[in-house]
DNA sequence: CTGAAAGCGCTTACAG
DNA sequence: CTGAAAGCGCTTACAG
């Protein structure tokens, strides 16, 4: 295991180092021959190339980062495998940045472009994590780079996401179907874009069903299971009780069913329960939740392949990509009591 | 956002690239003065050294990768999350080897430390992914590892995970406290070495309770919901049904009950449940599931802290470190059945 | 406390 | 098809 370089194995095929390199990236341009006397000498002696030689020399790391908020998230964890994959089969690997939410690390994460450690960047998070010129376009201070899942507020920038307006539209749609009038919202941490677009679906839908917003129904939660049951205690106390809930994703769904049935309320029976995400257990609770399923494997993979074709040179064209979503209708919602 | 180089600062601040490496480097062998100097340049123009040039020369890459099986697995996200934290605080970021348990992915992960794009492994998995010299000590062929929950089968190698057997073993002992002499095992696949320990422990608790082992009893599973519930049905077909089945991870449970409940059944007055990991969901399916939690958090921090003592040349002793497992007594078991 | 110089391991026009 | 040479951006003994 001593640590030949490229050197050693050109003198001990008695070639050049050019050539050597050439077999690794230009095969083509060697003679047969060539070819594969460099190639059992690499064999014997289990010559690797260091990646950092090349990389400095080409200014390319062959890494990416994804800057995500907690990997623990399963829609995140999804989102990163479709990333990983991708970025796998085209020769790039994966930089994790779990940022926990907190901004200065977004910013380490991102600075890792500018050190040289990456060579472009996955955002999955709402904010730009570069002081930006605002003189100047944005779109030529960034590095290659994709928003997924969260919004930037910037037509400079390429997104890929599910349309939060429209998928929580459908959902409270389907809940006025049903026949509900008193639709509760638990929502996200309002820093975050896709809960306010998912609160901007909310209105919409009960607006054009004429039903007036009560504030009252409208609840910030953390979107961790906990908060879903501290929501669904504080919807409880009301003198006018929802008869369906709407939570922005579906760990706080899970948390609002668990709360309601520990009262003794019947989940849909009494109370209606909706989710956003889809989450792998969604199906498994009980009753099995009622929500917004989020293409997650699809939205890693676009983002991948978008970053891709960036740091191949190619022109993206800014500004949003909207991959379906679709309503999974299941146990946790029904008609609206009488 | 021009691209300068060392040299460029050194050159606007008047002084040698040298002294703006110790700026970062070594400050305090730096003057005030001409440290003052030097940052204030550093700050005007933005500079950010170039790692990749300062991995060539050292010859550390500042990266760790972390080679799991699936990030999607949340006993894997929750160690990833810890191993990140850890890292970052570190200096190093943690490149993500997610290898879906296939060996090749391994090795090609496992093989970025030999092209110097990796400084150390934290491998999840229970394969070696290096060909090894078997007349040498493996020690001496290892690059800075620690394997973390899973087992590989050697003295030489930093070992991190919960105590399987004896985790195993008192989840059993406990079915059998109440009152359970049939039970059955729901395994993971068979080369997976952490599930043949859990296995070795439901069997040690088993024969030292002096219950015979029934083959007909130990199924195969794979580690997913939907293979839950097909062992579960298998069971229900045999003459002699289980009192308890205990599953090798948490989502199988999920989805033994699942089927069970969807069968009549009710969980635990005719059938008891048992998982293992003690996922955040664990706590909110109906009912309860009762588990073994293992400290993923602390797993995660354990590995990064023994593969940074060795990165950072201190010793580390080989061979296994155990961390404390909790048996969560929950809704989902209960005395065995008259 | 500071600088000149060598070199980490590659790649890539350029010339032949 | 092949090689000599320059250089990517740093760091680090060494000398002063």
């Amino acid at each position: 295991m001593a640590n030949l370089g490229i050197k050693d194995i050109a003198a001990l095929a008695n070639v050049s180092p050019a050539t050597v390199s050439r077999v690794f990236s230009a095969p083509d341009m060697v003679s047969k021959k060539t070819l594969n006397k460099v190639k059992k000498v690499i064999d014997e002696v289990g010559y690797r190339p260091n990646r950092m030689g090349a990389s400095l020399r080409t200014r390319k790391s062959g890494n990416i980062v994804a800057i995500i908020p907690d990997i623990t998230n399963p829609v995140n964890a999804g989102i990163i495998r479709a990333i990983e994959q991708g970025a796998q089969s085209a020769g790039y690997s994966v930089l994790l940045g779990d940022t926990q939410g907190l901004e200065e690390r977004e910013q380490h994460y991102a600075d890792l472009v500018s050190h040289g450690q990456a060579d472009g960047i996955l955002l999955f998070c709402s904010r730009i994590p570069f002081k930006t010129d605002p003189n100047k376009s944005l779109l030529e201070q960034l590095p290659p780079m994709v928003n997924g899942n969260e919004r930037i507020d910037s037509d400079e920038v390429v997104q890929v996401a599910v349309d939060n307006v429209a998928a929580a539209k459908s959902a409270i749609d389907y809940l006025i179907s049903l026949g509900h009038k008193r639709i509760a919202a638990i929502t996200g941490p309002d820093d975050i874009a896709s809960s306010n677009e998912r609160l901007e679906g909310y209105q919409l839908a009960l607006k054009e069903a004429g039903i007036e917003l009560d504030s009252a129904l409208q609840l910030e939660g953390d979107y961790v299971v906990e908060s879903g049951m501290d929501c669904a205690s504080q919807l409880l106390l009301l003198p006018q009780r929802p008869t369906a809930i709407f939570c922005f994703n579906d760990d706080m769904a899970i948390g609002v069913m668990k709360f309601l049935q520990k009262q003794g309320f019947v989940v849909p029976d009494d109370i209606s329960v909706m989710g956003f995400d889809d989450i792998n257990y969604a199906k498994y609770v009980t009753p099995s939740l009622t929500t917004v399923h989020q293409p997650l494997n699809e939205i890693g993979s676009t983002c991948i392949e978008l970053l891709l074709k960036q740091l191949k040179g190619q022109v993206v064209e800014p500004g949003r990509r909207y991959l379906p979503f679709e309503l999974k209708l299941r146990g946790s919602t029904g008609k609206a009591p009488k």
